[in-house]
This record gives structure tokens, C-alpha cells and sequence, in this order.
RNA sequence: GCGGUCAUAGCUCAGUUGGUUAGAGCACAAGAUUGUGAAUCUUGGGGUCGCGGGUUCGAGUCCCGUUGGCCGCCCCA
């Protein structure tokens, strides 16, 4: 066993590991682009004042915290919006809205690792600010949906739980609820799926029973799993801002049925996302089969870029860890196998050739193209097995009959065909394999 | 932070009631093989049996501690 091994939550990537993260990083940014989000990024260390700000004074627990040498209180990014906030803020007026963002960027807290949750992670992070009706949501919900599907995922694979915190306001309220009422409902609505009756304990030590039909009416709103059930259960309730909050819901839903998403996205009020600084509608991703911790998660928070020091800013956004995303890819067999394949293989008889082949090895390379070559002299029927491995598309073979000829012997390794080719051809062959594929 | 459980080669694992020098497959390397591919055969490198202490004539095996993995709780921005 080494002496020195990673911290606990920490990983290596080797180089299939790296291979895998990189091409979940690629698709995500290539869809974030095709959403016509920008990318960005912002320090891994910041003020533990800006934690605390955003989060409460408790979040010092969960964080990698230290004092730098200067004095300084300073956290590893446990997240992104803090940060975001505060570089949107710094330019709001500059920005041309609505301002739609990305990053993809590692991220650390100080919490036990589990299955699917590290010390140390990626996430995918997209906001959008600056624009306050329900189109910000439809842009989010369909941007999370495709950085899903984008590596063969489906509807038999995940959804979305869509819920809405204002909805649960206005809907306690009008149940004759006061706030700190409220908050303590939505606290066991957390808590629900996993404790079950539970959940409401620390609400009756603080306020006594919970009567038997305010409680079914609770429940009965867990219930709601379709905008039809949703306006039935309202319906009753009247009132303007339900009224309007409704039409908020189907603008939403109704857009991203327009853009064929319908079936990724279902209604869950169950879904509220702690004590978190959300202010509307939040939702999160999980695995069709409930196996992993939640894939995704986001919403939206119009108070914080104000909050942070920045202009009253609507805001909704969502971050993908790559922890269950990986899983949870893996478990499909979506992740690629992959190979750090070159495309071309060359093949060296003795000293002699070798010189010769150097010359376009290098030049190949400079091309672009990736050229590998056994780094030491190796006997012929080994390197066409090395070949075969490198997962090169092409062979070049520099022997001692091909350079007498003046000629290169270049064999597709896919159905074993060969040519001899001119030396000073050897660059435009090249070009015709591999530009015609 | 709390509880449960596990830890033998790079990986997957075997290792008898405690008993000689700890094994296999895969992977890696060398050779058979200086002209044609995922093969075969031979050989080799690689282990303080997670770490530390204890019991014992003797510990991979039993006991205690510790570190790490996994599972659950807290938390999950």
C-alpha cells in the first residue's frame, strides 16, 4: 500500500478516468453553446464571508475554511451562485439581458463522502438573469433536460420534479397558516418521503397538534402530480395570486410541452429544497429507478444578487454534479469505452528507417493528426500488434524495402488493406482517409 | 459529527481449527518472433496481508486502537 494516498472524497483521474469526465464536460458545454449560454469562471477560493452571507453562519461546517497568511477568513467554493451573484452584481447595468451563463468547475465541501457525494466534485452550472416570468424556467427545465439526454439518456432514465415554494405560501396562507407556521410545514414537507409522519414531529413541539384536516389537506397537495390535479385542489381556494400563480404553472408546463420535454418533467410538490434561498418555482433530476441520491437541482432566487451587494436581479439556476450523472451512466452503459486512441500507427523496421520515418512523423503531427510510433526498437510482428491496440485507424510502415523504393507502405487497420504509397504523398493520402470519413 | 460493516498484488479474489518461503486469474514486462493484428506457449517484475500495538513458541488468520472504503443517520447550498 503507497504511504501517501488521496484525502478522503478526493480523486485521481487516470487517464480513463480523465477520458470520462472530459467527455461528460464536452457534451455538457457543447449543449450549454447550443443554448446560447456563455461560459465562465470564478475563484476556487473566496471570502468565508460570502458562505456565510448567502447561507447562514452554520454553512462553516459543511465548508473547507481556513485563514490564509494574510489574516484573511477564506473558504474553498462549496458552490457557484454565491460567487456569480457577485460578479453579476458588479456589472448588472453592463450586461445585455437576459444574461444567460454557464460553468463547469470543481467544487468542496467538508461533508462525509458517500456513494455519489465526494469532497471534491464537479458540477454543471447555468443561470439566467434578468428575467422574472416563467420563460427563465422553460429555458433552465429544457437546457437541464437535454444536458441529460445529450449522452443517450431518455425518459425511461430520469425526470424532473417540478415544484413551486410560492405555491406553498399562498396555499398554506389561504389554509389560514401565519409564517413561521408556514416554514415549519414546508420544513416537514422536506422531510416527508423519507420520515413519513415524522416529519411533522418538530412542527407539534412547536406549535402542538397538527389537526387532522389541515394535515390532509397537506397531504392531499403532496398528491397533486398533474396541472389538472393542481387546478382542481386550487380551485376552491380562489384568490388573485393563486389565480395568477396558476397561469405561471401553465405557461411552464405548456412550453415545455411545446418543446417536446412534457415527458421528462412531472408535478411534485414534495420538492421544496430545504431552507434554501429559492423564492419560486425549484426542481430537481433524479433516476427513473430512485437508486441514487438527486442528479440535479435548481430554481429560482430573485433575492440573492441584492442580498450580495448587487441591484434587485431575478435569477433562476441549476447545477449537475458529475458524481451521479457518472453513475448513473454507467449504469446504462452510456459511458463510452474509451481508448486515448491515436490515428495513426507507424511501423519501424531498423535505425535507418526510423530516421526516415521521423521526418514524417513530425510532419503528420504538425499537421494535426496524432501519430504514435514505438518509442524503441521493436520486432515487426509486435508493433503491428501494438498498432492493432493504439486503436489507430491507420499504419504506416516504414521498412527497409519500402525505403529503397522510396515509398510507404500504409495499411487501414480497419479491413486490413494496404498501398504503397510515394514518400512525398504520404501527407495528402493521409488527408484523403482521414478527411473523407 | 454518530452508528454498522469491510480492508490480501495495479484490478477481481482465494488463503483450512493460528503452523514452513502468502497464491490464482486479469493487467504489465521479456522471450519464442527483424515483415503483417485482439492468438498460443515460456519466463519475469510486482505484497511491510491498510497502519500501530497486544496475545502466542508462532498472527494474513485472534484482541484493542487507528486510517481508509462502503451502508445508514445529521447535512445535502
Amino acid at each position: 500500500m503507497a504511504k501517501f494516498q488521496s484525502l478522503p472524497g478526493f480523486r485521481d483521474f487516470y487517464p480513463d478516468a480523465f477520458a470520462r469526465r472530459n467527455h461528460i464536460f464536452r457534451l455538457w458545454r457543447q449543449t450549454a453553446s447550443a443554448f446560447g449560454f456563455a461560459e465562465y469562471d470564478a475563484p476556487v477560493l473566496e471570502s468565508l464571508e460570502l458562505y456565510k452571507t448567502k447561507s447562514g453562519e452554520e454553512i462553516e461546517a459543511q465548508l473547507f475554511s481556513f485563514t490564509d497568511k494574510g489574516g484573511r477568513e477564506v473558504a474553498l467554493r462549496p458552490e457557484m451562485t454565491p460567487s456569480v451573484c457577485r460578479m453579476i452584481g458588479a456589472r448588472a447595468n453592463a450586461l445585455k439581458r437576459p444574461i444567460k451563463w454557464f460553468s463547469v468547475a470543481e467544487y468542496y465541501r467538508y461533508e462525509r463522502a458517500q456513494k455519489g457525494r465526494e469532497r471534491a466534485f464537479f458540477q454543471f452550472n447555468a443561470d439566467l438573469f434578468g428575467e422574472p416570468g416563467p420563460e427563465a424556467e422553460i429555458e433552465l427545465i429544457a437546457l437541464l433536460t437535454q444536458c441529460m439526454c445529450a449522452f443517450g439518456l431518455t425518459e425511461q432514465d430520469f425526470y424532473v420534479r417540478l415544484s413551486d415554494r410560492n405555491l406553498w405560501f399562498y396555499y398554506l396562507e389561504a389554509l389560514g397558516l401565519d409564517d413561521a407556521r408556514t416554514r415549519a410545514v414546508l420544513s416537514a414537507v422536506d422531510k416527508f418521503e423519507k420520515a413519513g409522519d415524522d416529519a411533522f414531529k418538530p412542527y407539534e413541539e412547536q406549535f402542538g397538534p397538527l389537526e387532522s384536516q389541515l394535515k390532509a389537506r397537506i397531504l392531499a397537495f403532496l398528491d397533486v402530480k398533474s396541472l389538472p390535479a393542481l387546478e382542481q385542489i386550487l380551485a376552491p381556494l380562489g384568490g388573485e395570486k393563486l389565480a395568477a400563480r396558476l397561469g405561471d404553472w401553465r405557461r411552464v408546463l405548456g412550453g415545455l410541452e411545446a418543446m417536446g420535454l412534457a415527458r421528462f418533467v412531472e408535478v411534485d410538490l414534495g420538492v421544496v429544497r430545504g431552507l434554501a434561498y429559492y423564492t419560486g418555482f425549484v426542481f430537481e433530476a433524479f433516476d427513473r429507478k430512485g437508486e441514487l441520491r438527486a442528479i440535479a437541482g435548481g430554481g429560482r432566487y430573485n433575492d440573492l444578487v441584492a442580498k450580495l451587494g448587487g441591484p434587485d436581479l431575478p435569477a433562476v439556476g441549476f447545477a449537475i454534479g458529475d458524481v451521479t450523472l457518472g453513475l448513473l451512466l454507467e449504469a446504462r452503459g452510456l459511458m463510452p469505452a474509451f481508448v486515448n486512441a491515436c490515428d495513426i500507427y507507424c511501423v519501424i523496421g531498423g535505425e535507418a528507417e526510423r530516421r526516415v520515418a521521423f521526418a514524417d512523423i513530425h510532419a503528420l503531427r504538425a499537421a494535426g493528426y496524432r501519430v504514435d510510433y514505438p518509442i524503441r526498437e521493436v520486432a515487426f510482428g509486435k508493433q503491428f500488434k501494438l498498432a492493432g491496440e493504439s486503436g489507430a485507424k491507420l499504419a504506416l510502415i516504414y521498412g527497409a524495402d519500402e525505403i529503397a523504393k522510396g515509398v510507404v507502405k500504409v495499411r487501414d487497420l480497419t479491413d486490413r488493406a494496404e498501398q504503397e504509397v510515394l514518400r512525398d504523398d504520404v501527407l495528402a493520402v493521409v488527408r484523403g482517409f482521414f478527411g473523407g470519413e
